[in-house]
DNA sequence: TTGTATATTATGTATGTACATAATAATCTG
DNA sequence: CAGATTATTATGTACATACATAATATACAA
């Protein structure tokens, strides 16, 4: 077999994702060092370095210096998702979107929020309630505390036309943040707001965004019967 | 102010965050040329395309030859979620984990799974039903279908002391696949199953993979209720 | 004015060299 | 032989240079 050419990274990749699927490299194998691969595929150990590093990042290799590179044994599989803004996810199915603020106060929050969100005990919030709507139908409720020593102007803006995930995504820096998903029963006002049954089963996301070492909002999203959250690895 | 020096990629990736993150850069912005940072920052292009480059995949930054380099508008949230194997994630917590075989039969699938699984109709799977436990309480219930012209050994594989998923992901190469969550009420064998009243609501989470164009298996994966599945971002 | 060819420019990538770093292997020493 | 020291090695990164590529701007022609 004549070695074909492999003079960029994209190409070196494929080969070397090839023979980890082809099971020509099993999980476990120590795999040529790139200098070996270099030589081989007859181009710079650099491109090797760069194809070798993207495959890494996905779990599919594991690299130690000196320890060389291995494909890995059980590559936890990774899927990266998208969390979308609300209205552009509706948007994007061709639907009419439409915000509606439900409540807006300042109020001395649940231990649950001020624990989660590293907050004194005692501090008030901004408390917003609000609904989303596609093609004039609930969509998700939304829950959410918004940090006012973090995030002091909100407390000059009202939250009435625009949601306050996009204010916040417009007007407020973030460092990072974390999601988590499951499965709840409606509560009252929540059947009530998404127009379905006491005990439907709905899907929740609850998110909390940091700035730093600053807490900025916490949101608890319930999404109406028949939401799906999907993404491919 | 003296400028410190950026030698490396890492504190040049951190510098711009910073930048932007300070609304130095504001979204929507054009920032400076690679060239131009490399002279500010006192080291080579490559290294600042390094940076970039690494920003822009997170979605923090939009490149475009010729057109430069602008902070995002609005950069889609993204968060990498880990898919690790059932026994795992309950090892990780401490809990001892337990796999049972409900059902093992080659049948012909309803439409759904053969439409999704782009199979011929009339062809049988093999089926399985399972159900993983954790400290000897229900955790998930498993409800797959393998295409066992992709994977012909499946037929010879009992799957009775090792869970379908373990064998599949030590045996059998994938290139992808497509994952969904959502909520859902408990049907009679899931209730009876992960023993929970017949409408609680569950999170369920479908998967479906591919070895190239053949679609290896498809899984409805059903937790027992209060199952939370998290990540940062 | 409109459409087409050409020049320009910023990012994308490949390469050879050099050195840094971490992990292992080999060696020395008590 | 245990424990510390030193050498070795594979990956990690930085840099200068060169050229590729895509998108834009400009010039030109009909």
């Amino acid at each position: 077999m004549s070695t074909p050419s492999f003079r960029n990274w994209q190409s070196v990749q494929d080969e070397v994702l090839r023979r980890i699927n082809t099971r020509e490299w099993t999980p476990g194998d120590l795999i040529p060092t790139e200098a070996e691969l270099a030589v081989e595929f007859g181009c710079a150990r650099a491109t090797v370095n760069r194809a070798l590093r993207e495959i890494a990042k996905t779990g599919i290799l594991d690299r130690k210096r000196k320890a060389g590179t291995r494909v890995a044994r059980n590559p936890a599989t990774k899927a990266t998702l998208n969390i979308p803004i609300i209205r552009q996810e509706i948007e994007d199915k061709g639907q009419k979107y439409n915000y509606s603020l439900l409540n807006r106060s300042i109020e001395t929050p649940p231990p649950n929020i001020t624990t989660s969100m590293q907050i004194p005990v005692g501090s008030k919030l901004l408390h917003l309630i609000a609904l989303h709507t596609a093609d004039d139908r609930p969509f998700a409720y939304e829950d959410r505390w918004i940090n006012l020593d973090a995030v002091p102007s909100a407390k000059n803006t009202s939250f009435e036309t625009v949601s306050a995930n996009e204010w916040l995504l417009m007007n407020i820096p973030y460092t990072g943040g974390e999601i988590s998903f499951c499965a709840t029963t409606a509560t009252e006002p929540e059947a009530i707001a998404l127009d379905c049954p006491f005990d439907s089963a709905l899907f929740l996301t609850d998110r909390l965004t940091w700035n730093g070492a600053d807490a900025i909002t916490k949101l608890r999203l319930v999404f109406a019967p028949g939401y799906q959250l999907r993404t491919s690895f």
